[in-house]
DNA sequence: AGCGGGATTAGC
DNA sequence: CTAATCCCGCTT
């Protein structure tokens, strides 16, 4: 029934600012929860709200990209907060961060999955499939997300969500970083991106 | 120049 | 459980 780009003009009046980013990435992760991210496309705006994240706190942080020194890889980590962190992982797909903390603090959050809003046809169940449903490549590594294409809008503080944190996917190689609690998401939300695991009793 | 591996996903 | 598949990052 709306316009089309009613959603677009709405999402940018409620647009994100440095600010936002410019905080440890533990705290952006939970506030991005509930989040709207927003892909303005020529042929619309796509859009999805969050609901996973992950926390990489910075090079001290052995989970993170950012541990093992500035490459050209991650170079983008290393700059200021508020920028967009795609890489290509597995040969295959693709993972978006928005770069958090201070410039040179190389901190970023990971998205790891979106309940659809608008413009989505494909799963958003996982880092690489939001991806992939967004169409976000490693041309948009760099993009600011205050004022490209790519962005995020404030959340709806009318409705509370309950949020659950529990240790990252994938990073099992971190030691005693992989144990902590900073992957973020929406309880009992369908979308995100792996299920409760159901207890097994103990043979 | 060569080689190992990854913040994932789908399929057996 | 494992293949897929592409850079990257480090070693030779």
């Amino acid at each position: 029934m709306d316009k089309p780009g009613r959603l677009k003009d709405e999402a940018i009046s409620r647009r994100l600012e440095r600010s936002f980013y410019a905080r440890d990435a533990e705290t952006v992760a939970r506030e991005l929860i509930g989040a709207l991210l927003v892909r303005a496309t020529p042929r619309g705006a796509q859009a999805g709200l969050v609901v996973e994240t992950e926390a990489y706190l910075g090079p001290h942080d052995l989970a993170a990209h950012s541990s093992k020194g500035r490459t050209p890889r991650n170079a983008v980590m290393f700059g200021p907060p508020g920028h967009a962190y795609v890489y290509m992982i597995y040969g295959i797909h693709h993972c978006l961060n928005a770069v958090t903390d201070v410039e040179g603090h190389a901190a970023a959050v990971l998205i790891r999955a979106l309940e659809p809003v608008a413009g989505i046809e494909t799963s958003t169940q996982g880092p690489g499939l939001l991806c992939r449903a967004l169409g976000i490549d490693r041309a948009h590594n760099g993009l600011d997300l205050t004022r490209d294409e790519l962005f995020f809008a404030a959340k709806n503080s009318a409705e509370p969500l309950e949020i659950v944190a529990a240790p990252r996917i994938g990073v099992d190689y971190a030691g005693a970083w992989a144990a902590l609690p900073l992957r973020f998401y929406v309880r009992g939300n369908p979308f995100v991106s792996r299920k409760e695991r159901t207890r097994r009793p103990k043979s």
